[in-house]
DNA sequence: ATAGGTCAAGCGAGG
DNA sequence: CCTCGCTTGACCTAT
């Protein structure tokens, strides 16, 4: 079915774009606005919870002016930092100083959110592995995701798939399917909060895990939705179109809106000798959404200048065709 | 003020 | 064996 979402200008739209983790607008003002204040392992022995406090209570501070730059800016997608919250798999925030701050700050920022349609997400790191065979490992990747669950709740976002905190398996260990197993029993041991809003992403190396791999190994057993990600897909088919992987993505959202990631190579982009993996600064292509209504969240270097320069580009200048026709 | 080296965690790919 | 890439450049010290 075709969904057509309608934009404040009247305008049809069947992707709505967002951006990853930083405003380099924001972040280049004086005070810098990020919420990506962290510290290194030193400094967080050497300073302890006072010290995290404060940086939590400004970055949660600066998420509320992002998200309304957001709208101003007409973008009502955005995925949010793990940094924003640094080396909390290490204490509880009711333990910081700054707890009733910082709970009210985040209060007000997903406040704003649900008030103005605004979808947020996370997706936590590269070494949050809940498939590895080694037990201290899948308990660090449970501790870590239930935070991401925690705040999302603090944020007072719904508990389901709107607010994704999305992962990919992270490890097949020479044998995914026995690997894609151990993830789903160890699915069973996050909170509700985290439970609910978990999604998988297909990956980038042709050893792991394809959009077909995910359906049939994850959605089928626990239902989680998968997130598709179009620049994956090249390195990881798993025999599948780039139109089919969508379609089966996009299947597994129920009455969700299917969320995407979209990038473009950054070798390509610069014409130099780089990982092939690696993301470009912006995305010159038009997305294909197969008619599909999705979220797309662009993985560029550029951040949000990247969504307002594709607008430029693609959306502004079919706005004006249209009110030629 | 800025430059340069360094930085929690896991895994897989490539050299 | 080492480095890179990944959710992301930011942190920290010396100058």
């Amino acid at each position: 079915m075709f969904c057509v979402k309608i934009n404040k200008k009247g305008a049809t739209m069947s992707i709505r774009l967002g951006y990853a983790c930083i405003n380099s607008t924001l972040s280049s003002h004086k005070p810098r606005v990020t919420t990506n204040r962290t510290m290194i392992k030193r400094t967080f022995l050497a300073k302890g919870l006072p010290y995290v406090s404060e940086l939590i209570e400004k970055n949660t501070e600066d998420l509320l002016k992002i998200l309304q730059w957001n709208e101003e800016h007409g973008i009502t997608l955005f995925r949010m930092s793990s940094d924003i919250t640094p080396w909390a798999s290490k204490y509880r925030f009711e333990e910081l100083p700054g707890y009733e701050k910082i709970l009210s700050n985040f209060q007000k920022a997903g406040n704003f959110a649900l008030a103005h349609g605004h979808r947020l997400s996370f997706h936590p790191g590269a070494f949050c592995c809940l498939a590895s065979p080694r037990e201290k490992v899948v308990q660090n990747a449970i501790i870590d995701l239930n935070v991401h669950g925690k705040i999302m709740d603090m944020l007072n976002q719904p508990r389901d798939h709107n607010a994704k905190i999305n992962i990919h398996v992270g490890g097949a260990y020479g044998e995914p399917t026995v690997s894609i197993e151990r993830f789903c029993k160890n699915f069973d041991r996050l909170s509700e909060a985290t439970k609910t809003r978990l999604t998988l992403e297909n990956d980038d190396k042709k050893n792991m895990y394809s959009v077909k791999m995910l359906y049939e190994g994850a959605y089928k057993v626990l239902g989680i939705p998968i997130v598709f990600d179009y620049h994956h897909h090249k390195f990881c088919a798993g025999g599948m179109s780039e139109h089919e992987a969508l379609e089966m993505a996009a299947s597994t959202w129920g009455n969700i809106i299917p969320n995407c990631h979209y990038s473009e190579s950054q070798c390509i982009e610069k014409n130099i000798k780089c990982s092939p993996t690696a993301h470009s600064d912006y995305v010159y292509n038009k997305i294909n959404d197969y008619g599909l209504n999705l979220d797309v969240c662009l993985e560029a270097k550029a951040k949000e200048l990247a969504v307002l320069k594709y607008r430029e580009m693609f959306e502004n200048h079919e706005i004006a065709l249209r009110n030629v026709v």
